[in-house]
DNA sequence: TGAAATGTTGGGGCG
DNA sequence: ACGCCCCAACATTTC
């Protein structure tokens, strides 16, 4: 029996369903990507997260080809090719593991219902979460719209129902050596239409098993405090792998959940607070795959918010000082800049520029959600969607309307001396760290003393936090009544 | 997974 | 010694 497995976001050999259960069943498998040309051309992508995609493949092609399997590689629309793909082989299975994005859900029942009617039996299987929609349910049923009650729920489950961890199929833990395996090449970033950029987060199965285990071993146990502190290397950076499933969430649970044997009870509420993370995108998994239209809009209605700066000018110059990072808020442009720079940003930083760009420039999010896309390697809908959705007021278990971060408290209180202002804004480097919050405090000497002229090397505030905070509240308040 | 405004308390300076 | 005021520190409420 032959067997195709269409990968997409799941870029590994680990605990990989649709691998594991297609080696179970056929005595032949053909892996196969295809590129998708639409998707590539809409450029919600950016070079980041394509660079990332095509090195993570790269190495997964070399794993395979050292088990000697050649993974084959498509261009074109998917729908077609994965038909076209499995008709030249003659497949009589095909295996995936299931995306609930609406696009991808869309799609894959197309090419489902197009296998069936001739003849191709498809397995698609739980991959991208622990649980699925479907398996976390409030008592009547319906989706949980509160984080709180959908982790309690979580929780219920996971220990009535561990979801184990799958061994990798006996045919791919041997690796030959004789180097005869075929292996083909795969189109470069630049064939896809984007540029190779450096990256900040290595990709491959590889690196996320290494960068697992190097987290688990320290910054998990001081993960409450470490993970607000912008300077440090304190969060996993394992989004990306997540995105693009070289590495299994549920590796990644059961992990941090042995190390709770483990470790004291100080270390017991930071592994916890990680896996809370982790649930956190489960929950706005759920709520895309339940709610799919928050993908086009808000989920609830806009009562109570301020209606965002209308189009023209003055929207168009603010909207690119933040993408540009040069608001003259030092945290915010030091986390743009980061972003711009190295395709990540700290989360605690995603919070405070989402808050400065929705709140104090009142633009709409949606055009922060699209900016986030295409910078972020970790670009994934529902992550960034729920994100975007919970700092505007308008998602399913958001963030109060009211709740406006100052940039210059947050800045304070998670970089204290500044580390990460001046590793991201080099014009503020030598400005003193009682200073180095709100440059444009500085006196003409103490400008000329840091080398740190401001409105010339660096801006002044684009705009005054506390009078867009009193409109931004006052423009509320009229949404109200009106 | 806020921040600002407002309220309360208690210590110390001082007439 | 006493009351008064100031204000920091903390708690509560409001947006």
């Amino acid at each position: 029996m032959r067997g195709v497995v269409w990968l997409r976001r799941d870029l590994r050999l680990q605990d990989q369903p649709a691998l594991t259960a297609a080696f179970a069943d056929c005595d032949d498998v053909i892996p196969l990507f295809v590129f998708d040309d639409s998707l590539l051309r809409a450029r919600q992508f950016g070079s980041p997260c394509v660079t990332f995609m095509v090195t993570c493949l790269a190495e997964l092609t070399g794993a395979l080809a050292a088990r000697g399997l050649a993974l084959q590689w498509r261009r074109g629309n998917q729908i077609e090719e994965v038909l076209r793909f499995v008709a030249d082989v003659k497949a009589d299975a095909v295996y995936w593991n299931r995306d609930y994005e609406p696009g991808a859900i869309e799609r894959d029942r197309k090419v489902q219902q197009a296998l069936m009617t001739r003849g191709v039996v498809v397995h698609t299987f739980k991959d991208h979460v622990v649980f699925e929609a479907e398996e976390i349910r409030g008592s009547t049923g319906d989706p949980l719209q509160r984080y709180s009650a959908y982790r309690a729920r979580w929780w219920t489950k996971w220990h009535a129902a561990t979801p184990p961890l799958l061994s990798l199929p006996v045919r791919l833990r041997a690796q030959r050596a004789d180097g005869s395996s075929p292996r083909i090449a795969l189109p470069t970033v630049e064939d896809l239409g984007y540029q190779t950029v450096p990256l900040s987060i290595t990709p491959g199965e590889k690196e996320a098993q290494r960068r697992l285990r190097w987290f688990l071993d320290g910054p998990i146990h001081t993960y409450v405090e470490g993970r607000n502190l912008p300077a440090i290397d304190g969060t996993s950076k394992l989004s990306p792998h997540f995105r693009f499933g070289t590495l299994s969430v549920r590796t990644a649970v059961h992990a941090a959940v042995g190390t709770l044997a483990t470790g004291g009870r100080r270390s017991r509420r930071d592994v916890l607070a990680w896996i809370d993370e982790l649930i956190w995108r489960e929950f706005f998994q759920q709520v895309l795959s339940s709610f799919p239209q928050v993908a086009s809009g808000p989920f609830r209605s806009k009562d109570g918010l301020p209606r965002p700066r209308p189009a023209g000018s003055e929207l168009n110059r603010l909207y690119a000082a933040w993408c540009e990072g040069r608001t003259g808020y030092p945290l915010v442009d030091a986390g743009m800049r980061q972003l711009n720079r190295t395709g990540w940003m700290h989360n605690r930083v995603r919070m405070v520029v989402a808050s400065f760009l929705i709140k104090d420039l009142r633009i709409d999010w949606q055009s922060g959600e699209r900016y986030f896309m295409r910078q972020l390697m970790d670009a994934d809908l529902a992550a960034n969607n729920g994100n975007w959705q919970w700092a505007a007021a308008t998602g399913t278990d958001s963030m109060p309307g009211y709740r406006i971060f100052n940039p210059l408290l947050q800045s304070r209180k998670f970089d204290p001396e500044g580390a990460y202002i001046r590793q991201w804004v080099p014009e503020l480097a030598t400005v003193p760290t009682d200073r180095i919050h709100a440059p444009h405090l500085m006196t003409c000497e103490e400008q000329a003393l840091a080398g740190c002229r401001i409105g010339t090397d660096y801006p002044s505030p684009i705009v005054d936090h506390r009078q867009a905070r009193e409109e931004y509240l006052a423009l509320g308040k009229q949404e109200v009544t009106a």
